[in-house]
DNA sequence: GTTCCGCATGAATCGATAG
DNA sequence: ACTATCGATTCATGCGGAA
């Protein structure tokens, strides 16, 4: 099943995943469709149906990752009557119960949530990535994910609204400014576990794409050239893609055929425009690992 | 118990809250001991008891909270052998059978947690801030948060003088925020739930101290002047001592003797501008009960 | 080729209305 | 009473067109 092509598949996860060979996958990055929302795709996951409905997928998922590789799934929680349900923290429960172990939760923060006024909250800007492993001990290249200082300055800065950089002028001989000295004498620092993104919006006919640089980032994390990355909810294929053009093999599989035909294109499409190799990085320092198609 | 004056108790919670009538705290905002950690404080909970160990304390708290107020608690996993413990979870999950809320959950962004580097992990950067309520119907002041709009940079603060930024932030912490709202009222937009703050970084005493913005925000957002701000974990009376800056009644328990004494201190300390009379003269032991008033 | 606006567009949530 | 649908609310982003 798994030779050294990208490939996609229709179909339904369920079935799909069988055909794949136990322990033979680097890094699983998926976005399931979240409880009851995206009726018309999966049929609208009832909140409380929510973990008896994954528990299939993430067994099989556990069978066909390797014992060095990682999960990361990227889910959040929904409101349910003016209450946060609790279907997130169960399903960390249930897989704990599989195998699974917990080791991290990264968070991302989405720049530019849906906006929205209500009495008794605001917007909702972060979601979750809860990182699994089958154990403890598994392959992390955090060299290449590391950002240079400049840029990292630079993104802290410019993701700071203005009392943001207010108060950090004002707590300035407390800690902030010298701990930045202390950066200015290397080039590259490691990053942490938030991560600043902004949700692409540009992408009009999968209304659930994150950004290329999430999967992206995942994927210089826990991989190296030639490993397998699978997304067994793919979607529009922003995984696959972008595993691709990082020179990973990526497997996506996908029920719905609209979808299905969206990641085709651009998985075609991709390859006629460039080669892999020229599209992802030569010198990462540049930080033209942004990989924009089109 | 509950007059309009601030005050600091010193013992357990578990005995202390007893004193405290039902229904009266507008907000309780806390960070209690985290797991395993700053082990002097109440015998060094266990994580696998740690759920156990809390209920009691929630269990009070539920009893004074008003109907209309709002839990907030700060807390964190600790990882055990390379695995996120689930204490959280079941913690969040044993409060709801409590008759909890688990109405939100804001992320505070520690942005200036220093980079570190372990085999398995980046440097954690960001904690929990649980919302509790006990009905759907709680207050919430959210003009009194509002912060400038994203872009404000590029169009309006490019013209105002940099004694007029600095002005909003003086760390006084005087409920300053309904002044800001009226007066650049168009170019402030409403918050999200993650919160960007540093931490705190000139606290040598108290190990697990949040910086004065953290209880800050959640005060100016779950009450007004006058309200009750209940801290049953206040170390070194961070909550209750901001509390009393913004014209509200702080009541913080804290069971060690040291934290205890430094909560005094700089209580005593801000009062020393208002009423110097009755900071001295009174015997350590009886202090318990000891009053302070703005 | 830049920079600068204007505009449409969301993994949303609440509350009212309708069946 | 209980569920289903709909409108109002709101703002960061990226696009296209214009200077």
């Amino acid at each position: 099943m798994i030779d050294n092509k990208s490939k996609i598949l229709l179909g339904d996860s369920n079935e799909l995943l069988k055909e794949i060979e136990s322990n033979s996958v680097d890094l699983i990055f998926t976005s399931p469709p979240y409880a009851d929302s995206r009726k018309n795709t999966y049929g609208g996951i009832h909140p409380d149906k929510y973990v008896e409905w994954f528990l299939p997928f993430s067994g099989q998922l556990f069978r066909v990752l390797k014992n060095d590789g990682t999960f990361v799934l990227n889910i959040k929680e929904k409101v349910v009557d003016g209450e946060k349900h609790t279907y997130v923290l169960d399903l960390i429960k249930e897989l704990r119960k599989q195998g699974w172990l917990w080791t991290e939760e990264f968070i991302w923060h989405k720049k530019n949530s849906f906006p929205g006024k209500w009495p008794n909250r605001f917007r909702d800007s972060w979601e979750r990535l809860l990182q699994f492993n089958k154990s403890k001990k598994f392959n992390m290249y955090q060299d290449e994910v590391m950002v240079p200082v400049g840029d990292w300055a630079k993104t802290r800065l410019k993701n700071l609204s203005e009392t943001d950089k207010k108060r950090d002028n004002a707590k300035n001989g407390s800690g902030f400014g010298k701990n930045i000295s202390n950066w200015v004498s290397r080039d590259m620092v490691y990053p942490n576990n938030v991560l600043h993104l902004a949700t692409e919006c540009n992408n009009k006919n999968h209304s659930a794409a994150f950004p290329d640089e999430l999967p992206e980032w995942f994927i210089k994390l826990f991989t190296k050239e030639g490993d397998v990355v699978l997304d067994p909810f793919m979607g529009s294929g922003t995984t696959v893609i972008v595993a691709q053009k990082m020179l990973r093999v990526g497997i996506g599989i996908e029920i719905i055929d609209e979808y299905y035909r969206l990641a085709e294109s651009q998985l075609t499409q991709n390859l006629f425009v460039a080669e892999p190799e020229i599209i992802y990085g030569k010198d990462r320092n540049k930080k033209t690992n942004k990989l924009h198609r089109k």
